[in-house]
RNA sequence: GCGCGAUUAGCUCAGUUGGUAGAGCAACUCAUUUACACUGAGAAGGUCGGGGGUUCAAGUCCCUCAUCGCGCACCA
């Protein structure tokens, strides 16, 4: 028995992760292509498997949900090259425009620097080079998971042929009628000077002061007044009594913040007659729904608050407030001083849409932006899923895809930002207001076109994903992998991400661009809050496998988390799977100082313990084909630890026979293959004492 | 307001077509150098949030209530 002088010593994650894969990666059997060329009789006739890998944004290091991320699609990626697929792990890396942006601007604030008044190449520039170093960072911690990803084929976003791609969806788009250019109320934020998607705002409950005031015959409310001052309409509605002595189109003077105006009376029935007074004024180029009742009856629309939150001229000796706080004030105390206040409640609740990033109050603003008519695109995604196309691991989220689908929104895909993929169109003579334009990649014949500076929403890129980092639809790679086989990723891109790419993929392909759609929960911390800078407790993965050995990270990962739940992280929970990870390796020991490579014969297939192990080995083989990984995990611990361990070696001990060599062998051989895709690293390190021909990597998993 | 999820052992959570409750951690007793103390053996711990219903049988299906969490929603 030469036991090797490792086992002398309880395992040592880090003398062997980092070697484990380098030696797997260097196989190049993560690359489809090289099992076909190496292992033609196991994988020249099978089919693909294939999972697009959600691009982790490249501004920072990863946390502990891309732990999460990565493990869960490297088991199942692992298991099925084992089974025999052409597995195709596809990784790549998001430019992520905004939010990257976002980091950087904070960066810049740090160094006393603004984008403002950069100079646009300059700063794509910087953030270039931040983000490529940034990227780098990324791609070796999720190495250290062990993603057994194809590097060869790694995407990032702002790769020249992604860039034309994009592009060239965006012409097609707009040639199929699809894409307008208009004046339409936006996401503002003020502090980043960009609009949003809807998506890309969340929504805050604040306690405010909701005023009343008079206004001629009527009685007004409202929580935003200072957005009052220009309003020169009252909306009523139609059937509502109060209010019969006005018909629409009536006029009549009034005293208001600015002296005495002229008002219309509008009626419209989307007024709810029983909220407030009845009436309200509005002001359509700030807010969204006085937009819509505008636009109905042609009504005028004057910009009031300016892009930086400030009130414009319009506004009178008020110009320059800021609208939300000072001008506020300001407006309240005009109208109170006028006698026109009859009422507040200070203890107000209302929404307000905020920026996810800064949480800035949206400021609702009507600007010229680039927008996707979603409603026939979204129709073509309903259908998929009604249809059974996609399958949703677990099934709460079809309801909110499918809600998402019916109530589908214009899409904003302007931002106002240099870091991204530059919109390809063109104006004539006056600038960007240009009503004029022309969509191409190149610029149009003539010396007065100048070209749009805003850029893509980030999504409308990663939306493409599964398309793109294929190559497109005319490649090899596209007819060879797509559609894929997997979607998995946060339950929080269910909006953001998830819809995109069905709808992209059914628009460039025709084909949805995946089948099961795996969503997992949210890492959390141990007091099951979510992990954040401000709050500190983040946890990184990566001092994680420090401590614990990424075996036992990904591990605790798994067992126990159900897909679609959240799962509260805690040192103890790795600490315990370190411990299983190193009790493989006691085994291991064990086995290697009982037996050696004569005893690698036939076995009697009839043994109890074979028996048994086939029926576990069943059980988990159906539980990670239907996406149950953390049963399967649970599983396979039991069996090695309280099945083999405790009763079969404990058995065998006392009685070494033959027989007994060959089983244990063979059965600890069959051990190292099933827990392999949970715990790569250990197992494959173990396996080169059993067998150097080949890694376990592509070990027959029957 | 609408929708979704959760509520199971002290803590964190499993429990996939309904068939007499499971794991890890913690705590308790014993074993004391065993392949492994990053160990082994054993015991303890739950009226599965409350109430009602369907069923021979309910943690699991239906209704209802409560608490917590999340998402969606342009009520001024």
């Amino acid at each position: 028995m030469n036991l090797p002088e490792k086992y002398k010593k309880p395992y040592e994650s880090k003398d062997v992760e980092s070697i484990i894969y380098e030696k797997e990666m260097n196989s190049g059997l993560f690359n489809p292509d090289m099992l076909v060329q190496k292992f033609p009789n196991k994988y020249a006739e099978s089919a693909t498997w294939t999972s697009i890998t959600p691009p982790p944004n490249a501004n920072g290091r990863l946390h502990a949900g891309h732990a999460l991320d990565v493990t869960l699609k490297d088991i199942i990626g692992r298991f099925k090259r084992m089974q025999g697929f052409q597995v195709l792990l596809l990784p790549g890396s998001d430019h992520a425009g905004f939010e990257t942006q976002v980091v950087y601007e904070k960066k810049l604030e740090k160094e006393g620097r603004s984008r403002f008044g950069m100079d646009r190449e300059q700063l794509y520039k910087e953030i270039y080079d931040f983000t490529i170093a940034n990227k780098d960072t990324v791609t070796s911690e999720i190495k250290r998971i062990g993603a057994s990803y194809d590097w060869s084929r790694d995407t990032f976003t702002l790769d020249e042929k992604i860039v034309s791609g994009v592009k060239n969806t965006f012409i097609k788009m707009h040639e199929d009628r699809l894409i307008y250019r208009g004046k339409r109320d936006c996401n503002w934020c003020s502090k980043h000077q960009t609009s949003l998607s809807d998506v890309e705002t969340e929504k805050k409950e604040v306690v405010t002061t909701f005023y009343t005031f008079k206004l001629g015959d009527f009685n007004i409310a409202t929580s935003r007044p200072e957005t009052k001052i220009t309003d020169k309409y009252v909306v009523v509605h139609p059937t509502d009594a109060r209010f019969a002595k006005y018909n629409h189109g009536d006029t009549f003077e009034a005293e208001w913040v600015l002296g005495i105006s002229t008002f219309t009376v509008i009626k419209d029935d989307s007024i709810d007659p029983e909220f407030g007074t009845g009436a309200m004024t509005i002001t359509p180029w700030h807010s969204g729904i006085d937009f819509q009742i505008a636009k109905k009856h042609g009504l005028d629309m004057v910009q009031l608050i300016d892009d930086y939150g400030k009130f414009t001229d319009l506004a009178g000796e008020l110009k320059g407030l800021k609208a939300t706080t000072l001008g506020r004030e300001k407006v309240v105390e005009i109208l109170t001083e006028k006698g026109l206040l009859v009422g507040k409640d200070e203890k107000y609740k209302t929404i307000v849409p905020v920026c996810y990033k800064c949480e800035t109050p949206i400021e609702p603003q009507l600007k010229d932006q680039w927008f996707v008519k979603m409603e026939s695109l979204a129709e073509t995604a309903l259908q998929a899923s009604q249809d059974g196309k996609l399958n949703f691991i677990s099934d709460q989220y079809r309801k909110t895809y499918e809600h998402w689908m019916k109530n589908p929104i214009d899409w904003n895909i302007s931002r106002q930002i240099v870091w991204g993929i530059q919109i390809p169109a063109w104006f004539k003579n006056k600038g960007i207001d240009s009503e004029e334009f022309y969509i191409g990649n190149a610029k149009p014949e003539g010396d007065d076109w100048i070209q749009e500076t805003d850029t893509f929403d980030t999504w409308f890129s990663s939306g493409q994903w599964p398309v793109a980092t294929l190559g497109f639809t005319d490649s090899e790679d596209f007819k060879r992998f797509y559609p894929t086989q997997l979607m998995e990723t946060g339950r929080d891109l269910i909006f953001k991400w998830i819809p995109r790419m069905v709808i992209f993929g059914l628009y460039l392909a025709r084909e949805v661009p995946f089948k099961d759609i795996y969503l997992h929960g949210m890492v959390l911390d141990p007091k099951g809050q979510k992990m954040s800078k401000s709050k500190g407790n983040v946890m990184s993965p990566i001092d994680l496998a420090d401590e614990f050995g990424m075996d036992a990270l990904r591990m605790a990962l798994v067992v126990g988390s159900a897909p679609g739940n959240d799962l509260s992280l805690t040192n103890e929970k790795v600490r315990a799977y370190k411990k299983f990870v190193n009790k493989l390796w006691n085994i291991a020991r064990f086995v290697l100082e009982n037996t050696n490579e004569e005893d690698d014969s036939v076995i009697d297939f009839e043994n109890v313990h074979v028996k048994n192990f086939k029926k576990i080995k069943y059980e988990i083989t159906k539980n990670i084909e239907n996406y149950q990984l953390h049963l399967a995990s649970d599983e396979m611990y039991h069996y090695v630890w309280h099945e083999f361990a405790d009763t079969v070696i404990e058995e065998f001990k006392k009685d070494m026979i033959p027989e007994n060599k060959k089983v244990l062998r063979y059965l600890f051989k069959q051990i190292l293959i099933i827990a392999h895709p949970f715990i790569p690293f250990v197992t494959e390190e173990i396996w080169s004492d059993f067998e150097v021909k080949n890694l376990l990597l592509v070990e027959d998993w029957e």
